[in-house]
DNA sequence: CCACAGGACGGCT
DNA sequence: AGCCGTCCTGTG
């Protein structure tokens, strides 16, 4: 896709930016690294750098950037290649639900993060709530992240496999992950010592990246679709939690319809589409609370 | 104090 | 293969 990139001062400027609105990408529950500032902005830590997200209108501002690292890492971070309009309007086609939830969740793009820091941290998302993903994520780059200064804040990396490799059981409960600290140093051993060949699974395909990232330790179905969805561009993955399960059983199978099930029919019935639609539904029952 | 939220795992059938 | 109790850290 086209767009207009206009430099500021210690910032750029994606003119007329369609299918993104921040709030909707950085709470749809894809990433744990971007808080909201008062000013309606988002600040974040991803790709080893920090960077501020604002909308003012039809225009995005990225501010802590410059055109060339725009284009060497935000551009491919945001998605931007992709084409919104076509995804939402296929998905829309004869199927009332995601009409309504396409329209609800207006400018959802699907990141591409760091497979690394993706893996952990939806390790650390099962059986867990986003406030407390959140906090441990944070704590885990406060104790072995690299520190970079941002508005006369600090903030920190996401740690290197090595960090994690070593870190002890008990250091890691101290970021208040509970009985997630031990699957946490058994993956990042793993990745390490090759068992799993992270960083070549995003051209693997998809059954087989699938296949090797639940040889992990705390990873099971649902964090394997997350990893792959998030991280590794495979659009047919189709993750499904407690609020995807409830909307397909609900309006598209029925009540007793195992998790497999439901996975293996969001992907026959979106193909290549599964993601997107997974996470429009995602965002719109979650924010609803179940009262669709 | 108790009920509840949220996936992976391991033991059971 | 499918079911279910357990794991931890919170909040209401």
């Amino acid at each position: 896709m086209k767009y207009n990139i206009r430099k500021i001062d210690r910032g750029i400027v994606i003119e007329g930016a369609r299918d993104f609105e921040p709030k909707h990408v950085f709470e749809c529950g894809q990433s744990f690294r971007w808080d909201r500032e008062n000013d309606g902005s988002y600040t974040g830590i991803a790709m080893g750098k920090v960077a501020n997200v604002k909308r003012e209108g039809a225009d995005i501002f990225i501010r802590n950037t410059d055109i060339d690292e725009f284009n060497e890492i935000w551009y491919g971070y945001f998605d931007l290649d992709r084409d919104y309009e076509k995804i939402k309007s296929e998905l829309s086609s004869d199927d009332d639900m995601l009409k309504k939830a396409t329209k609800f969740g207006d400018g959802i793009r699907i990141l591409n993060q760091d497979e690394w820091e993706t893996l952990i941290s939806f390790i650390i998302s099962a059986n867990n709530r986003i406030p407390m993903i959140k906090r441990s994520v944070s704590r885990i780059c406060e104790r072995w992240g690299k520190p970079l200064s941002y508005n006369d804040r600090t903030y920190y990396t996401f740690p290197e496999i090595e960090k994690l490799a070593g870190a002890g059981i008990d250091e890691l409960e101290q970021c208040g992950v509970g009985f997630r600290a031990k699957y946490i140093k058994e993956t990042a051993l793993m990745v390490q010592n090759g068992d799993v060949n992270l960083y070549e699974l995003k051209n693997a395909g998809y059954d087989k990246a699938r296949a090797e990232l639940i040889k992990l330790a705390g990873v099971g179905p649902k964090v394997a679709d997350c990893v792959l969805l998030f991280s590794m561009d495979y659009s047919e993955a189709f993750p499904v939690d407690v609020w995807v399960k409830r909307i397909m059983q609900q309006f598209y199978l029925a009540p007793d319809v195992s998790l497999a099930k439901i996975e293996k029919y969001g992907q026959s019935k979106f193909g290549k589409l599964a993601g997107f639609a997974q996470q429009y539904l995602f965002y719109y029952i979650r924010e609803l609370k179940g009262n669709i």
